[in-house]
RNA sequence: GAGGGGGUAGCUCAGUUGGAUUAGAGCAGCAGCCUUCUAAGCUGCGGGUCGCGGGUUCGAUUCCCGCCCUCCUCACCA
């Protein structure tokens, strides 16, 4: 009998067939299937204590019942099924060892996993966004999270079957350019694009800029003024802007290389400068936008929050009252734009979460906005995420203090992988040590931030960041490290050898193999709400489960069957670790 | 006030639609394991009234209600 890619799909199917034929279910009856401590079973079925529930029947009556049912219709094979029924009525499926072998003789390599993911987003067009900074600061380590987890979720759909378009909206026409201009003019500063330090001097001058408007709001007013006359097509003001935006960019362009991060386009809110002439002219035209204290805004009456009845107002602005534009403006017109331009199914906003009621608004006007227009409306996520903190307990901020640089944490992982591999590992060349460093460096802090739920927020700690021992990158690195070890000594390429392999038979074994069963669900709990963390976890299970493999059982062995059985485990061991590892955004390496 | 995040072991955090005698992991602590495939590892031990009080249920860390603590957001920043 052919092999089953996801046994947990096949026996939920099967249980339902088989209810039909068993009074007390009722047609809609859910075996309530999953997965289930491996110390009982693989999987469980829990959903005949709520059918007897509401039959009032006994449930392991009931239960019994619809197994007797199951063998009837041909049931399992229990050669690679055994099914029990145990405790108040749960039904316990636990795959054989024969069941086990089978799977992983069968399904060996990426490309087929890849297919089993592809019916979760086949054939859908989605545009997803980030990391999208603002313009002219430095980044610091708050802007880790959108590069590691905008990565990470894009790999996440794009395995699924996708076909992403990687959009860097940039912030480059906000009002913080009209502090930064007016800050540049007031120092009567020169700014000098080719200068090392034209970032620097930048920052400093938005910070100045930032406090100044911030102590009167005499300023402020100056500073939205310069971005009007920007808006406005201003021509010293647009030479100025460019130059920033060009410094700016080239400065995350040397970011984005370390982590490997490449956009498809990089369209930020400037490009959209001629297009939001058409959101004003259609949502005033659809009645969803109107004046208020002379800016446009639109009220969504149904949602105390946004009703022009809440006590504290909330409009979603979307004209200032000087005329120009702001974040509403452009998210509004990049909605159409991305529908119109790119055909969007699905498209994914990858922001802090501090952002969740502009998204809200956004997402509400956009919907009131199409289908007024008979547009069809994308499905709009917005994925986001918790707050890097500072020592101090309170967001880091450029405006204010001075925040470790991401570039600075960057080297410091990098210098501390370098000086673990060459005491590690002293024999390899020195340009292999800085090669692995760089690897290991970037993957500690990927992982560090990926591995904990994305809506928790977390204080900034160095120790944190960049731990190399227990559930972190390097652990998982390292787990591929020794797998690829033992096929170099073997003198075969990972995939070889497996030729006779026998099923699992040792208790490490047995685990290894079900854990490596467990690659699909995983996928499948890190889709759903685009949760990174749950590959995590899955990944670090099964480099444990390897772990203690390795310490139990000897790979090469004499006898040809266990040899080839456990080089079938270590084959498929490392390919999913490092497909998941992949996904996370960490290239694995050969040593380290 | 409204909306959102969080309150689980000394610390940092998992816990998928409520489920099974011992609620998991990492770090930290203690005790072991390198002449054989990389010890960034493995094995074991100790450590928790899952914020508090009710309710629903055969069964609640998980669902409902109330309360407490904490962080974030709330008119022209993004």
């Amino acid at each position: 009998m052919s092999v089953w890619f996801n046994p947990a799909r096949e026996i939920d199917a099967l249980l339902r067939k088989a209810a039909t034929s068993v009074p007390g279910f009722e047609a809609d009856f859910d075996p309530e299937l999953k997965s289930s401590d491996p110390r009982h079973a693989d999987f469980q079925a829990n959903g005949v204590l709520a059918a007897a529930k509401k039959a009032k029947a006994n449930p392991r009556a009931l239960a019994s019942a619809l197994l007797e049912s199951l063998r009837t219709e041909g049931g399992v094979d229990e050669k690679l099924i055994q099914v029990e029924i145990a405790g108040p009525g749960f039904i316990n499926f636990k795959l054989t060892p024969v069941a086990l072998g089978s799977w992983l003789r069968e399904y060996r390599d990426e490309s087929k996993w890849r297919a089993g993911a592809a019916r979760l987003m086949g054939g859908r067009k989605v545009v997803i966004d980030y990391p999208s900074p603002n313009t002219a600061k430095q980044m610091h380590v708050g802007h880790l999270r959108p590069i590691v987890i905008g990565e990470a979720v894009a790999r996440l759909v794009e395995f699924c079957g996708a076909d992403l378009v990687r959009d860097n909206h940039i912030g480059d026409w906000g009002t913080n350019f009209g502090i930064l201009i007016l800050a540049i003019r007031r120092a009567g500063f020169q700014l000098d694009a080719k200068s090392p330090h034209a970032l620097e001097d930048l920052e400093r001058l938005y910070k100045e800029g930032s406090a100044a408007t911030k102590a009167d709001p005499a300023l402020m007013d100056a500073a939205r003024a310069e971005l009007a006359k920007l808006q406005a097509g201003d021509a010293a003001n647009t030479a100025l802007w460019k130059e920033i935006v060009e410094v700016s960019n080239a400065a995350c362009q040397r970011i984005y290389d370390q982590f490997d991060l490449k956009s498809d386009v990089i369209l930020g809110e400037s490009f959209y400068r001629d297009k939001v002439d058409q959101v004003y002219a259609e949502l005033q035209q659809y009645g969803l936008a109107e004046e208020s204290e002379g800016a446009l805004v639109a009220w969504h009456d149904e949602e105390p929050r946004f009703s022009r009845h809440a006590e504290t107002k909330m409009p979603f602005i979307i004209r200032k009252r000087d005329g120009s534009s702001n974040y509403a403006s452009t998210d509004l017109a990049t909605l159409l734009y991305r529908l119109e331009h790119f055909k969007a199914d699905e498209i994914i906003y990858v922001t802090d979460g501090r952002q969740q009621d502009h998204f809200h608004q956004l997402f509400v006007t956009g919907a009131k906005w199409f289908k007024a227009s008979k547009r069809r409306l994308p499905r709009l996520r917005h994925v986001w995420f918790g707050t890097i903190l500072g020592e101090d307990g309170k967001a880091i901020k450029t405006k204010s203090g001075d925040p470790v640089r991401l570039q600075a944490l960057i080297d410091e992982a990098t210098e501390r992988a370098y000086q673990e591999v060459k005491k590690k590992n002293p024999d390899l060349p020195e340009a292999e040590h800085r090669s692995i460093a760089k690897a290991i460096g970037v993957a500690a802090l990927r992982y560090a931030d990926l591995s904990s739920s994305r809506t928790m927020d977390y204080t900034f700690s160095w120790e944190k960041l960049l731990a190399f021992e227990g559930n972190t990158a390097p652990y998982l690195m390292y787990a591929v490290v020794r797998v690829r070890s033992i096929f170099r000594k073997s003198g075969l390429a990972v995939g070889q050898g497996e030729e006779g392999a026998t099923d699992p038979e040792t208790p490490t074994e047995i685990a290894l193999a079900r854990k490596l069963l467990g690659f699909t669900a995983a996928l499948d709990s890190a889709l759903e709400d685009l949760r990174p963390h749950h590959l995590c976890t899955y990944l670090h299970e099964l480099a444990a489960a390897y772990g203690a493999f390795y310490a139990a059982d000897s790979v090469i062995v004499d006898e040809p069957a266990v040899k080839a059985r456990r080089l079938m485990l270590c084959s498929r061991t490392t390919a999913i670790l490092e497909v998941g590892l992949r996904l996370l955004g960490i290239e694995p390496v050969e040593r380290m």
